[in-house]
RNA sequence: GCCGAAGUGGCGGAAUUGGCAGACGCGCACGACUCAAACUCGUGUGCCUUCGGGCAUGUGGGUUCGAUUCCCACCUUCGGCACCA
């Protein structure tokens, strides 16, 4: 223990506000465009400005901002911004309940928030702040929707959507989640509900979207969208009825056309009304309101006995010309395909069973291979597709995994149908009868129809003299004069559009924004964007795979064909973090009690222990519980690293050759792994390392080595490690040990190779692949050389007890297995 | 049912290409310091053991001189999707 008199003792309460406070003062991080320079774009998820910065925020940000530091030491021109997804339901719900107006209490808790943030010490350029809730922001917002509007890409339709009741508004196809359908936000189950709402055509990038060879993302995250996207390839048939209507089918299988043998529709089928058949009316009416009434969650239980009700109406099969009767059945879902099958029992086990219950006819029309023939009477399950095909006109006797191909080609000539690509998802809902969000910028006028608000109009900024009322409708509408204006195009009396937009939309674009808030001739800078975009490194959660992640690159790739932005990709590399647990291993909530506060940590540890600790505790993809006892771990270590630097030794000795060369290597090693782990993301072994460095430092002090030229080489590297990890007390001990300000600007240590090598190795020997000895032998020992040394331990000799080894395996640098 | 991820000491985790399993840290035990405790420092710490060694990376197989790592089958946990035609 040092004398206390003679070092000071670490007090991060003092050194850490000194510091951010220097650097914000210098402008230390501001990035800006330096064409001599390579560029660096470091973007972490922007946060929603709820009041309060959890431990979350912290896991999130500290390791990315670590890394940001990291390649800004290794020369690059790094941006690190921040900013706030500041439209959302809490603000008005607070609103709701405690008579805040919703900007108000945003951007209080956006003050306390940005507070908290800079406690964290991060190189975020608070130039570059956006906000998505400030005119100025959602006014570009506005713009981009009218960007689409013009070009097709946004349009309004009627249909049956997800309505949250709790939050009084519709959702995205994509914020519905679970088998329970509820919301994305509060967990409410949905509901069904027909209205005209607005939406975006992602599904016109359904294709581009499953491409991801440009990008390096997780796979996990790469297999989420492109299940999300669910694309399958078939046919779209054309069957006609016996009244002469067209019913348009999707299916995979179109090599069992020949067995299709009835058809079934959605209830909500737009035809089913004119098909059926004036004695069917009544059943038919009956099983629609019953299906309605169920709602989709117990509809779309899988397990369930499938029941149906005949239309009374026909269907010409059109490649055998058959008549087969037309069904509805609450197993085909109108949101999916078309709305309408071709039933095909004897290969599709769901029609199967239908066909059975109902006592429809199935007709097999593929013979597995090595099988006595199939009877359809006899049948108890539907058989897969292998084999030949059968009672398929002249598809008969074609091996089934051709069968498809030729089906096709069979309908194209026949002018029925073709070949089709079909994909689950869906457009874009991106409208929300709620408040506070972007106003849709639509006048609706009688005479002239939906037109946007013209671009020089723009923004139109939502009231601020709004009343909740607990009618569940947004307040925009409730406004005496607001939402009346005059239509743009003929000047007569016009309304305007109520609904908001989906805050996923601010969030599509934030990271343009950030390029250059202050810019008010268009979304961002141009000149900006070239230099900065596409996003470098972008972290955050995996919860948005199928929400902000597809939206971000469909707005990305809509906006590139309109010319506005340019790449076939916003974001490069994604990497996501995992979560902090509470230290009951159970979800972090003030429900639970659980909830570790950051604030409490930096009192009591420091930013720089918590953000070591954030690294070191867990893998950062996975994340793991907290545990209090173990962030003692990081401020010991950083005690420790403190004492090390600063005391100087109790006697002055003169370490030996070895020494000084054992610290060198360990030195450049460590430099070594550091450098490869922070471009692999993995920060807890980057922590793990300085922890190794710092306990040989102190080996090596107490071997004489403090003050020598080695010394003062280790002390220069291993501070600069730690600079990205723990900026203030690497900052301190830089400015203390008398190096030159600021230690940020100082570049990222280079490898001496020479150092790094090994001139000792341990050897390892195995007899039949069991350790048996370890020997210390020069790293350059010959294969010879080794073998015969491993031969000569005794060790090994008591094993072999002098039998003739069959084989002796040589792994240069490792080991020698002698095999007997 | 389908798709994906993970399973290593009491705990978090390490092992970059198939080559010393358990780095680093927490916890625990013992010791030093202290009137005492905390802090700090030191030592030890996978399990079993007849002290020779044996057994150990979810389970069972396989490939290999050698498997935490590759292959096959299965189990558990978590996440996503699901009557998707």
């Amino acid at each position: 223990m040092p004398d206390p008199t003679s070092i000071p003792m670490y007090k991060p309460a003092q050194i850490e506000p000194k510091w951010q406070k220097k650097w914000a003062e210098d402008g230390l991080y501001h990035a800006d465009i330096d064409p001599e320079m390579p560029k660096f774009y470091a973007l972490t998820m922007l946060p929603y400005p709820s009041g309060d910065l959890h431990i979350g925020h912290w896991y999130a940000m500290c390791p990315s901002d670590a890394r940001a530091r990291f390649k800004r030491m290794q020369g690059y021109n790094v941006m690190f911004p921040m900013g706030f997804d500041a439209f959302g339901l809490p603000a008005e719900n607070a609103a709701i309940q405690r008579g805040i107006h919703p900007r108000k209490w945003t951007m209080r808790n956006i003050e306390v928030m940005r507070r908290q943030l800079k406690t964290m010490g991060t190189m975020i350029d608070w130039r570059r702040e956006a906000i998505s809730s400030d005119p100025s922001y959602y006014r570009w917002t506005q713009w981009f929707f009218i960007q689409f509007f013009n070009n097709n890409l946004a349009y309004q339709k009627e249909a049956l959507v997800d309505f949250c009741p709790h939050c009084n508004t519709t959702l995205a196809r994509e914020q519905v989640h679970g088998e329970e359908r509820y919301c994305e936000r509060c967990g409410t189950p949905v509901i069904k509900k027909n209205l005209v709402q607005w939406f975006f055509r992602t599904t016109n990038y359904a294709e581009e979207l499953l491409d991801f060879s440009g990008i390096d993302w997780p796979e996990q995250v790469k297999t989420l969208q492109t299940n999300w996207i669910n694309r399958s390839e078939g046919a779209s048939v054309r069957f006609k009825t016996e009244i002469g209507d067209e019913i348009e089918v999707f299916t995979t299988r179109p090599d069992t056309l020949w067995g299709a043998t009835f058809m079934v529709l959605a209830p909500e089928h737009p035809l089913v009304d004119k098909i059926t058949t004036s004695d069917q009316m009544e059943a038919v009416i009956t099983y629609q309101l019953q299906a309605e009434r169920m709602g989709d969650i117990q509809r779309e239980t899988a397990d369930r006995e499938k029941t149906g009700v005949f239309t009374g109406g026909y269907a010409i099969n059109p490649v055998n010309d058959e008549k087969i009767p037309i069904w509805i059945a609450d197993y085909v879902m109108m949101s999916y395909g078309t709305g309408a099958i071709m039933a095909v029992p004897a290969h599709d086990q769901r029609d199967f069973e239908f066909a059975r219950k109902y006592d429809l006819p199935i007709v097999v029309v593929i013979q597995p291979p090595d099988e006595e023939p199939l009877v359809s009477e006899v049948m108890e399950a539907a058989v897969p597709a292998a084999g030949e095909m059968v009672n398929s006109g002249p598809l008969t006797g074609t091996p089934a995994e051709d069968a498809f191909q030729q089906a096709i080609a069979h309908i194209e000539a026949k002018g029925v149908g073709e070949y089709s690509v079909n994909y689950r998802l869906r457009d874009w809902l991106i409208s929300r009868q709620r408040y506070w969000g972007a106003p849709i910028p639509i006048v609706h006028c009688p005479e002239c129809g939906a037109l946007p608000v013209p671009e020089d109009q723009l923004p139109v900024e939502l009231p601020m003299d709004v009343e909740w009322l607990p009618t569940g409708e947004s307040p925009l509408k409730l406004h005496p004069t607001w939402r009346f204006t005059t239509c743009p195009h003929c000047g007569g009396e016009a309304e305007r559009e109520t609904d908001t937009m989906d805050t996923f939309m601010c969030s599509s674009w934030y990271h343009l924004r950030y390029l250059s808030p202050w810019h008010d001739q268009y979304p961002f800078d141009p000149q900006e964007y070239d230099y900065w975009m596409p996003v470098d490194t972008y972290t955050g959660g995996i919860e948005h795979a199928t929400m902000h992640l597809i939206y971000t690159r469909f707005f990305h790739k809509a906006c590139r064909d309109l010319g506005i932005t340019k790449g076939d990709e916003p974001m490069l590399q994604l990497r996501n973090q995992g979560m902090v647990l509470g230290e009951d291993h159970e979800k972090m909530s003030k429900s639970r009690g659980n909830v570790i506060s950051p604030d409490d940590l930096v009192a009591a540890y420091g930013a720089d222990a918590v953000r070591a600790y954030l690294m070191f505790f867990a893998r950062w993809e996975l994340g793991a519980p907290w545990n209090s006892s173990g962030i003692e771990g990081s401020i010991r270590w950083l005690r420790k690293v403190w004492f090390t630097f600063l005391e100087p030794p109790a006697q002055a000795g003169t370490a030996s050759q070895e020494t000084l060369r054992n610290l060198r290597r360990k030195v450049h090693q460590t430099l070594q792994s550091i450098t490869y782990d922070f471009e692999t993301f993995n920060f807890n072994t980057i922590v793990s390392g300085l922890m190794e460095l710092v306990n040989e430092m102190t080996a090596a002090k107490s071997a004489g080595a403090y003050g020598t030229q080695a010394w003062k080489e280790a002390e220069s590297i291993y501070l600069r490690m730690l600079a990205p990890v723990c900026p203030h007390i690497a900052e301190e001990l830089w400015s203390r040990t008398g190096h030159a300000y600021a230690i940020h600007n100082q570049p990222w240590p280079e490898v001496d190779e020479e150092a790094a090598k090994e001139d000792q190795i341990t050897l390892i020997v195995q007899v039949n692949g069991k350790l048996r000895d370890r020997m210390t032998v020069p790293a350059s020992i010959s294969e010879e050389e080794a073998k015969s040394a491993a031969l000569a331990s005794e060790n090994v000799q008591s094993y072999i007890a002098g039998v003739r080894p069959k084989k002796v395996i040589y792994v240069p640098g490792r080991l020698v297995n002698i095999v007997v």
